[in-house]
DNA sequence: TATTGTTGCCAACAAGCGTTGACCAACAGG
DNA sequence: CCTGTTGGTCAACGCTTGTTGGCAACAATA
């Protein structure tokens, strides 16, 4: 998912579902590279595509060509996958027991992936940065929580029902880190160790999806 | 604190304080207020000059004169005041006992007083817009983070010399909140009542600040 | 080899931006 | 009354932005 193209021209209206490789996809991958850069350094305004396009070593033109536009490239750039297990597997860990506390350790599972996540791949602070000021990028950040946050949280949670009310939660804890730590960059929220906000926030994750009621 | 001015032309340099009004006060305000909320709306680079004089109902290069610039602008538009209570009063609340709990519930009215600071002014969404893009925009926060939430947490929690990082956690809690409620508009986090989003997040924030350990 | 599509650069466009300085109207103090 | 200060508009500046079309070089196909 994560390097999907806006592919042109489709050759053979119905043929193979993934296109043949092209002498640009070097360029491709390379404008892809530096607009994660630059979106997640500066945002999404001041991210312009002169200053992507020299990042790239091509010329602005290209951009345009290969997505369209600059809302087609950060289209492009922020087709994220956050790597979550598929919600069958959270069950399986503490073997196969009834209701209470399905899995015994979501929360320190969620916040610890999540931080891993947040350190490797900058497109992720690219939408954290542009989502707060473009609704294009909101937009984006908001399916993001349903579909991949939220199928975890209806397997853990005890009513499935309220699963999207415990996601939401959950998102504003992680995404309120995420801001402090890597975007707003808090010395606080900076110096302290993976393993210390591990400890800190795991705790209220977990019961924001467990606990039968606040 | 709030609508401090940035007067040109101290006529007297060493004279009184505050400067007696001008005929051009109630200009200033429009201009400010229209700047708060644009930016709150916007951010800060999709605010143009332009459009906030337009909404003040005045010429751009009015704002210019009375604030130099547009940075001088936003600097004058996010001047806030939490409005928290001087540490001092917290301490009252559960009579005068020893240390375990010192305050039965910094947590519980905690966010719910920044609920409601957040649903009545619109400049801190404005300064959370901004703090995502701009660098003035997020030292401002850290500043405010240091100066006005640090001393709530030094009061109550157990050791005083780690409430910084006590004061991050809950940032990072009640940040995320208002981005999802406020920012984002992720429709769950619209949605819930203020009650519901105290019941949840007020043990969060009270663990945070008073736990002896995560 | 001739033709056709792809890759890339260059130069330019129109629009919008923050910012500036000239200029006029209204008021204030003597 | 005049005179200087203040409040305000207007038109323009220099610059950057996203975006476009033309044109040369290369690769692939026939």
């Amino acid at each position: 998912m994560q390097d999907s193209d806006t592919r042109k021209k489709p050759d053979q209206p119905s043929a193979q579902p993934a296109s043949r490789p092209r002498r640009s996809d070097a360029t491709r991958a390379a404008i892809l590279a530096a607009a994660r850069e630059r979106f997640a350094a500066d945002g999404y305004e001041r991210a312009t595509i002169r200053a992507i396009a020299k990042d790239a070593g091509i010329d602005p033109s290209m951009v345009m060509r290969y997505y369209g536009s600059k809302e087609g490239l950060f289209a492009a750039a922020a087709d994220i996958d956050l790597n979550l297990p598929a919600p069958m597997e959270l069950r399986i860990q503490p073997a196969e027991h009834a209701d209470p506390a399905r899995t015994a350790d979501v929360g320190r599972f969620l916040v610890s992936h999540f931080l891993d996540r947040w350190e490797q791949d900058e497109v992720l602070t690219a939408l954290l940065r542009v989502g707060a000021t473009n609704p294009a990028g909101a937009e984006r950040m908001q399916q993001i929580l349903k579909d991949q946050i939220g199928p975890v949280a209806a397997r853990v949670c005890p009513d499935p029902a309220d699963a999207p009310r415990r996601a939401a939660l959950v998102a504003s804890q992680v995404l309120g880190m995420a801001l402090a730590r890597f975007v707003l960059r808090f010395p606080l929220a900076v110096e302290m160790s993976k393993e210390e906000i591990v400890d800190w926030l795991a705790p209220t994750v977990q019961r924001y999806l467990t606990a039968p009621e606040p």
